[in-house]
DNA sequence: TTGACATGTGAGCACTCGCTCATATAAAAT
DNA sequence: ATTTTATATGAGCGAGTGCTCACATGTCAA
């Protein structure tokens, strides 16, 4: 394996593990990893202001972390695969099982 | 399970991904991966400086992410326990199979 | 159409983070 | 003892980040 291109899956490393690297989104996540949730359902369940939360969910949005459909005036967000399921709860157990 | 320790759960769980959060920590972790290395042998692979690298070694010793023994002059770092290992294997695995 | 509600977003601010630079500490070599 | 080599660390700077605030956009109800 070339460095180069050791380098970019690094990067691309790095990336995957900033998602997670933010109380906030990891909060949402863990939400969203119980079913999909609106916007301000989000907001008032992590008590944290809408805009905050639409922020952090246009990051989500793109880095195709969630998916969206709308349900009237609302927009309801969910995980977008098992994939970051997988290692958002391979990362959770980790930390829980012992000391960092 | 109570929302204040899910909370600090959330909370040891974002520590735990931030030290992957890191190009520099990345590669250091990716380097030791092969075996221990002298902190000018860290610097000199990845192109950086010492001051750098002793820097995010601190970081990385904090954390427990590694172990140091000592030779001579030089202090040699390698990785704590395959706990650590296996995260960023399997994130590696994850960001390199598929776009995020 | 108008008003109320739900969400998205740009600007700005405070804070964090990773680096450089200078210097401290420590051990070996001379 | 002095110099050289290896590492650690504090100060400070520039870039990035996550928030608030204000406002834009979009959708339904009346």
């Amino acid at each position: 394996m070339s460095k180069e291109i050791k380098l970019n899956n690094l990067t691309e490393t790095v990336q995957l593990f900033k998602i997670f690297s933010d109380l906030t989104r990891l909060r949402i996540i863990d939400l969203l990893y119980s079913g999909e949730h609106a916007v301000q359902a989000i907001a008032d369940e992590l008590d944290t202001s809408q805009s905050a939360i639409s922020h952090q969910l246009k990051l989500l949005r793109d880095m195709n972390v969630v998916k969206t459909r709308k349900a009237g005036k609302q927009v309801i967000y969910r995980l977008r695969d098992s994939h970051i399921k997988e290692i958002f709860l391979i990362g959770y157990s980790h930390a829980t099982e012992c000391e960092i």
